[in-house]
DNA sequence: CACTAAACATTAGATGTCAAAGGCTATTAT
DNA sequence: ATAATAGCCTTTGACATCTAATGTTTAGTG
């Protein structure tokens, strides 16, 4: 018709996440890095992931991509792997001096960018965007049932 | 000095995203197609692309990418694909009989998916949602404003 | 103890994406 | 006309990612 429906809203999404996370991927690519590098690096640094499984989970992709990303990041002498002496199913995970610094210099250039991306945007409406983001998540994850996601979604835990 | 740990709002962003995206491709899949397909058959009907180069750009990828979905549709009976005898370069791309109805199955199961996606959120969120987006966006784009002081001035576009 | 189940991780195969390089075809300049 | 340039598309090679299948090690059970 003349005036088709409102322009989808998952479309609208996906262009914007496509548009900053490709700037966001320059951005690292300039200091050396990617996005992946820094998601697993910026885990391994807040977090004390006691095993991959945990790790995959921090940075939001599956234990086979992790491995991926481990042994070249292993390759490149930024972490070591090695078997837990106590359970030798695990693999430990460390970073080594390189790591460490490479986590630096990405970390500045995350802030960096972080601070160029939200730049001129009030802080009460990026607190919003994150409420709506987090309401379009549930909308459409597993529990597909009603609406009782009320008030403070509260951090999944 | 210790700045406060919001979490980055790209962060954020990137995570919506993916649950969201993943959701739509769930979706399309049960009713026999994919994102790809999706944009590429939306973009043939809603526009009038003369060309590929539009067409890609229309879905928002890139030409080498679209030749590839334009193959393997191409092979499902989906569509055709033949020079234009006025200007021989040109690949005409049209859809057939089993094109028409793969894109209503998928229309059905995309608006059906954007209901879902919107459900009890407002009107006057979402446009909030899409123009904070939209800043976003620019605030990372080419256009290197190098200077994000001056406050909420002249936004650039 | 032997068997089975669970936990942890890797490998294999597929898809979707991009950048760079190449191959036709048409247009323009000489 | 011939050569140079531009436009349109495909091919190639490289990633990141997922799912499924496979190993490897530990824990549980009769």
């Amino acid at each position: 018709m003349a005036a088709p429906p409102r322009s989808p809203i998952g479309l609208q999404l996906a262009r914007a996440s496509k548009v900053v996370s490709g700037a966001f991927d320059d951005a690292l690519a300039a200091a050396g890095g990617s996005l992946p590098v820094w998601l697993v690096l910026l885990s391994l640094k807040t977090r004390q992931p006691d095993n991959q499984r945990e790790l995959a989970e921090a940075v939001g992709i599956q234990e086979a991509t992790l491995t991926h990303h481990l042994n070249a990041m292993a390759a490149q002498g930024l972490l070591t792997r090695e078997r837990d002496p106590a359970n030798r199913r695990v693999h430990q995970v460390r970073l080594t001096g390189r790591g460490e610094d490479v986590f630096l210099r990405l970390r500045t250039a995350a802030v960096e960018f972080d601070r160029r991306l939200r730049g001129g945007i009030p802080d009460g409406e990026l607190e919003e965007l994150d409420r709506i983001l987090q309401r379009l998540s549930a909308n459409v994850s597993e529990q597909a049932n009603d609406t009782e996601q009320g008030g403070a979604g509260g951090l999944p835990r």
